[in-house]
DNA sequence: TCGAAATAGATGTAGCAACATCTATTGTAA
DNA sequence: TTACAATAGATGTTGCTACATCTATTTCGA
């Protein structure tokens, strides 16, 4: 329970730090998948598979992201039934400064040191490689936003 | 990034593993902060700070768990301000089989050894208690349940 | 005693998440 | 070609969360 209860806080503290940013969690995450794409060009579902619940609806993500101006979204010319996103300018100049107030203030991990920091990210990821992701409906690029 | 991301994914396996159970994560949370006080009266504002948000409104999760008949709540008759709160036999019972089903399937730390649990346990010991609450309004009893 | 402050909790409201379903477009095989 | 399946994404709906505000009761000081 001790983990789920971290989990929890973590969240929370994320939520209220992006708050500020007037940005979700879940726009939070695609921001970056965007920013992480490096101008490559991604539809709406692949988004929607690199988020956590692949059934979430990414579409309403990108357009809530697409009217403050974020991103752009662009009817493919091959195939009309999709969307190409691209993160903008204004989009990555937001990131960046997450990025710096980030980087300014991680209250959380003040109390442990460099080396606990790299144990603590060495066990996540073997806990979530080891972890039975069946039930996700999806095998590769969890969370993976660059 | 990488522990933000894992507490997502956390928070995400530990509420479709609690939806097979008709619970939220809060109410679940609830019921646990119950059965901790062994009998002892704690009105809804105390469950309300021992919640990871203690602006939310514990007063709507605790009548979801009254009409589940998990809980029972009465109105204190020293003061009519407060109403008492205690888990039923019945709300024991849940919170047994769900620590049943828990126990036959930690998918997520079947990766871990046991050691490597306790050190990742140890570190996020020390990251909560270092962290910075200021701007959670409380200090103590932060996600504690029994 | 009486009225203001404090306290306990309930409720109003907005926005988001989760799930299912729907429309539009494209692929495919008879 | 023409149905039918498959795919991409949009939308309807429900419930929960987060925040603010409101009511009822009690406390406390003039």
């Amino acid at each position: 329970m001790n983990i789920v209860y971290s989990a929890g806080l973590i969240g929370f503290l994320h939520q209220r730090f992006l708050r500020e940013f007037d940005l979700t969690p879940q726009q939070f995450n695609v921001l970056r998948i965007l920013r992480g794409q490096r101008g490559a060009k991604i539809g709406v579902n692949d988004i929607s598979q690199r988020m956590l619940d692949p059934t979430s609806n990414a579409s309403r993500i990108v357009e809530k992201l697409r009217v403050k101006q974020l991103i752009t979204r662009e009817i493919c010319a091959n195939d009309r039934r999709q969307a190409h996103v691209f993160i903008t300018p204004s989009g990555l100049g937001l990131l960046e400064s997450i990025d710096e107030k980030m980087r300014a203030s991680n209250d959380l991990f003040d109390a442990l040191t460099g080396e606990e920091i790299t144990t603590m990210n060495n066990l996540l990821d073997k806990m979530r490689e080891g972890a039975n992701f069946q039930q996700l409906h999806t095998e590769r690029n969890l969370c993976k936003t660059e």
